[in-house]
RNA sequence: GCGAGAGUGGCGGAAUGGCAGACGCGCCGGACUUAGGAUCCGGUGCCUUCGGGCGUGAGGGUUCGACUCCCUUCUCUCGCACCA
């Protein structure tokens, strides 16, 4: 980047400078090149700042505050999702830090992942040369950007002093029975060769890459995050209000409770009887045939001899499906008789059982009972295959749809046992699932729709699993004391895709005695999801060098939980979900003392340009490292800030990085217009302008605490203005007042433009760092408004206003509002109806 | 289809139920200038017969008073999507 005056549009001297803190030329390259080092070599942003060399026995005082800012993958130079991320994490822990919180905002890498491991292949190099070299671009541009990060807590996942931890929290998941391995079929990336968690499925399509995902049946490890279901939901209420709505909101629809009933239906032919999950169990009367998904093994289990040729080819065709296919709204539906029946238990009516594709072997247990008449699915299929529908819920009279799956009295439902005529639909339910309980037939139940997280990757640049297979003890866990199992040296082709993971091609790796019988094993040779190493990253920041254990137990209970989590909503429910997740685990090990790890969350838009997501093939991608060239670090951070909400999407073309340049070039020039000394008494000042000054410091708090940054920003330029004005024709530079406005500005804009922040305080004659200066106070006399607008409606209308004294009486301000020229024109002599007063600020007159 | 959110000037966006459009961009005018893509000052919702009138996607409602609350509807964005 270079960061020259001659390619950015800076301004000239400023005419009418007053002399008091050196040229008036602003050039953001001096300054940024001028301030960087010395912050460097300040290392302002330490947390435990004020503690002795050991934080437990000495501690730092001040109360803890921890930050978090969502690692980044080092996949190239910081771009602009990133500027704007960090630039909104750092203005909330620069505001922390000027509080006089003990902040930590640290800062690391999501280091193990695919892209490094395919420029190792196009490089014949290893996935770590380009992973660090990123990581150190990235490093960089970070210091250069002025985020108030701890660098002393810096990691990288993928180093072996992290990874030893990974793997050792696998080993306890793997105790707890919350590790294992079971075979299944599973989505498989044919481009990437490798299987995917159900989250990274998006739309049928790799997450990654967007290829169409494939099924492949296969063993692998799995963490049982569904014996966690009903705990990730329950929790959330204490997210309630301090995370965003729609993050929440996904994360119930992912975990998709269901509360219903499992009903046993007996098969003709088959000793064991078949369980069904229904939320439906009040519509059983009205099952008129059975559906078991086509790529269940029951299915090909109960399929006839003479229906097995129909069957065969159809399960062929499904097979061949994409998950695209699959997923395709309004297709039509398809199946094929097995040639038996089941028996309807409330009824005994013989029920034909169909194989189909609309039925998922993976949800609930592969099976349905089908109620046409209460559901649209099973309704189309009945249409399709010409099954009988019987209505069991009586629909309203001007009812002209299909299914029917609203209110209604129960109809058609009742046997000699039982009946569910007449009853509203809730009733029905507890009264059948009574009734199934106590015949032995079924029982009431919840099901989800979370599955169990798939771990495995048959990729190298990951957390090895740490497991050796022996052909006579089965899996055996590596010893805590044997980790890390790191990863072996391999580079280039060996990394190329072959379906299997290419660590186990590594014969000297893999081929290991077992640790148990000394016997010939061999290592398990996928690697961890990367996701698993990013569900414990934020415990890992707050002892980094700790060796005894994944993390200091005491270090966390100090920090933890997370005050504040910064990041993107593209995170809503994979990281965050098993975030949460491994929270719970390390609770119910006695590890944490806390449920959840995220206290709130700030999901930052997105940055477009010309209403498109920025992307290659559109060509509409703007450059960080050119925008901060042409603008300068502080006018690009000030444009991501007040651009708006910050959990809206910002287009960048229609924001102007060149009028945030102006706004700091202002404030700027403002410190060396100020002519008084420091430490000059400013109850001495102008009144007015300390009016000012205060008001700001209480407004902008309020919207920064509020996170309306954008909103506070558009106060600092207020005040700006009024320092101008204050300077040139008002009280003039010398009037203690303008330092103290200055000042407050300049602490102020610390937490969003910290290099002309700091330059300013400079120029005000303090030492640096403004960063740490302490966050203005505000009297609260000078704060308040001495006058308020007071207005006169009549019916509405906005007719007269004029200043009044804050507690004016409501008396006062309705005879001011009686006497006022204009109302008594626009009155014009008619009567008054009603009189609403709302002092100060408004009197409504409704005339007869 | 289900769920969540949003519709305000030319643009980004402000407004505890009480002055709609703060602040900024853009544009117009002025000052200073050899010059202005610098800086400073002023103006800028629409219409107007200059009295005022009309304005927050559309239509209703509640209220003395609605951008804000309620109902209906349209549009857009996001998420989920054969989940039994």
């Amino acid at each position: 980047m270079s960061e020259t005056s001659s390619a950015s549009p800076t301004g000239q001297p400023h005419e009418n400078g007053q002399p008091g803190g050196g040229p008036e030329v602003y050039d953001f390259g001096t300054i940024q090149a001028k301030w960087l080092p010395v912050w460097q070599r300040m290392d302002p942003f330490r947390a435990d700042r004020l503690a002795g060399d050991d934080p437990v026995a000495e501690p730092d005082p001040r109360e803890r505050r921890y930050l978090l800012d969502m690692f980044p993958y080092p996949s190239g130079d910081l771009h602009m999702g990133h500027g704007e991320a960090y630039a909104f994490g750092d203005l909330v822990a620069r505001y922390w830090f000027q509080k006089g919180y003990n902040v930590l905002h640290p800062i690391g890498w999501d280091a193990f992942g695919l892209p490094a491991e395919n420029a190792a292949i196009r490089r014949n190099a290893h996935p770590a040369e380009w992973t660090y070299a990123n990581i150190d671009t990235q490093a960089e541009s970070f210091k250069r950007y002025g985020v108030s990060f701890d660098w002393s807590r810096r990691l990288q996942t993928c180093d072996p002093a992290y990874y030893r931890w990974t793997q050792w929290l696998f080993l306890r998941f793997y105790e707890r029975g919350l590790a294992y391995r079971k075979a299944s079929l599973v989505n498989w990336c044919p481009k990437d060769q490798t299987v995917l968690a159900n989250e990274q499925v998006i739309a049928g399509n790799c997450e990654r890459c967007g290829s169409a995902v494939t099924k492949r049946e296969l063993t692998q490890w799995y963490f049982k995050i569904t014996d966690y279901a009903q705990r990730l939901l329950d929790d959330m209420t204490l997210l309630e209000g301090s995370w965003p709505e729609r993050v929440l909101t996904m994360q119930r629809n992912w975990i998709g409770r269901s509360e219903g009933a499992y009903v046993d239906f007996r098969i003709e032919g088959r000793d064991q009887p078949v369980t069904v999950f229904t939320t439906r169990p009040d519509t059983l009367f009205g099952a008129t045939f059975f559906v078991v998904a086509a790529d269940a093994k029951l299915a090909a289990e109960i399929c006839t001899p003479e229906q097995r040729e129909a069957f065969d080819t159809y399960l062929e065709q499904v097979k061949r499906e994409t998950e695209i296919e699959r997923l395709a709204a309004d297709r039509p539906k398809t199946g094929v008789f097995l040639g038996v029946h089941a028996i309807n238990p409330v009824n005994g009516e013989r029920i034909p059982v169909y194989a189909a594709d609309y039925v998922l072997a993976d949800y609930g247990t592969g099976a349905i009972m089908a109620v046409p008449a209460q559901d649209q699915r099973d309704w189309d299929f009945a249409k399709a295959y010409d099954l009988p529908i019987v209505r069991t819920v009586q629909p309203p009279a001007d009812f002209d749809g299909e299914a029917y799956v609203g209110e209604g009295p129960g109809i058609n439902s009742a046997n000699a046992e039982v009946s569910l005529n007449g009853l509203d639909v809730a009733e029905a339910k507890s009264r059948i699932i009574a009734w199934l309980d106590k015949k032995g037939l079924g029982k009431g139940a919840i099901t989800f729709r979370l599955r169990d997280w798939l771990i495995s990757r048959q990729r190298f640049w990951g957390c090895p699993i740490p497991i050796v297979h022996c052909a006579a003890c089965g899996e055996v866990p590596v010893a805590d004391e044997q980790l890390p199992v790191e990863l072996p040296d391999l580079r280039g082709s060996d990394l190329a895709p072959q379906g299997t993971s290419p660590l186990a091609a590594a014969g000297e790796w893999v081929n290991v005695e077992c640790p148990k019988c000394g016997g010939p094993a061999r290592r398990d040779s996928d690697t961890m999801d990367t996701f698993v190493d990013s569900s414990w990253y934020y415990l890992r920041y707050c002892s980094p060098h700790y060796t005894e254990g994944p993390f200091d137990p005491e270090a966390v209970r100090r920090w933890m939980p997370v005050r504040q989590y910064v990041g993107g909503v593209e995170h809503a429910i994979l990281h965050l979900l098993y975030s949460r997740f491994f929270v719970k685990v390390l609770h119910d090990m006695g590890a944490v003392d806390f449920t959840e790890p995220f206290s709130a969350l700030l999901n930052q838009g997105q940055v477009i340009n010309e209403g498109a997501a920025m992307s290659k093939t559109l060509g509409n991608g703007v450059d960080l490292g050119e925008q901060l060239a042409t603008y300068g670090v502080d006018a690009i951070r000030l444009t991501m800030v007040f651009a708006g909400p910050p959990e809206d999407d910002i287009d960048w073309a229609d924001l102007s990085p060149a009028g945030s340049l102006r706004f700091v070039q202002r404030a700027w020039r403002l410190a060396g217009d100020v002519t008084s000394e420091p430490g000059v008494d400013v109850a001495a000042g102008d009144v007015a302008l300390r009016k000012v000054t205060h008001r700001t410091i209480k407004t902008f708090t309020e919207h920064v605490e509020a996170f309306k940054f954008n909103v506070g920003i558009a106060r600092l330029m207020e005040l700006t203005s009024a320092i101008r004005k204050a300077i040139d024709s008002g009280c003039g530079p010398a009037d203690p007042a303008v330092r103290e406005a200055v000042e407050a500005l300049a602490v102020m804009l610390s937490v969003v433009t910290p290099y002309t922040a700091e330059d300013m305080w400079e120029r005000l004659g303090h030492e640096p760092t403004v960063a740490l200066a302490g966050w203005p106070a505000y009297d609260e006399g000078l704060a308040a408004a001495e006058s308020v607008t007071a207005v006169v409606q009549i019916a509405g209308k906005l007719r007269d206003k004029f200043d009044v004294s804050p507690d004016v009486s409501e008396d006062e301000l309705r005879d001011l509002a009686l006497a006022s020229q204009k109302v008594q024109a626009a009155l014009g002599g008619r009567e008054i109806r009603k009189l609403i007063v709302r002092a100060p600020k408004l009197v409504n007159i409704v005339p007869g």
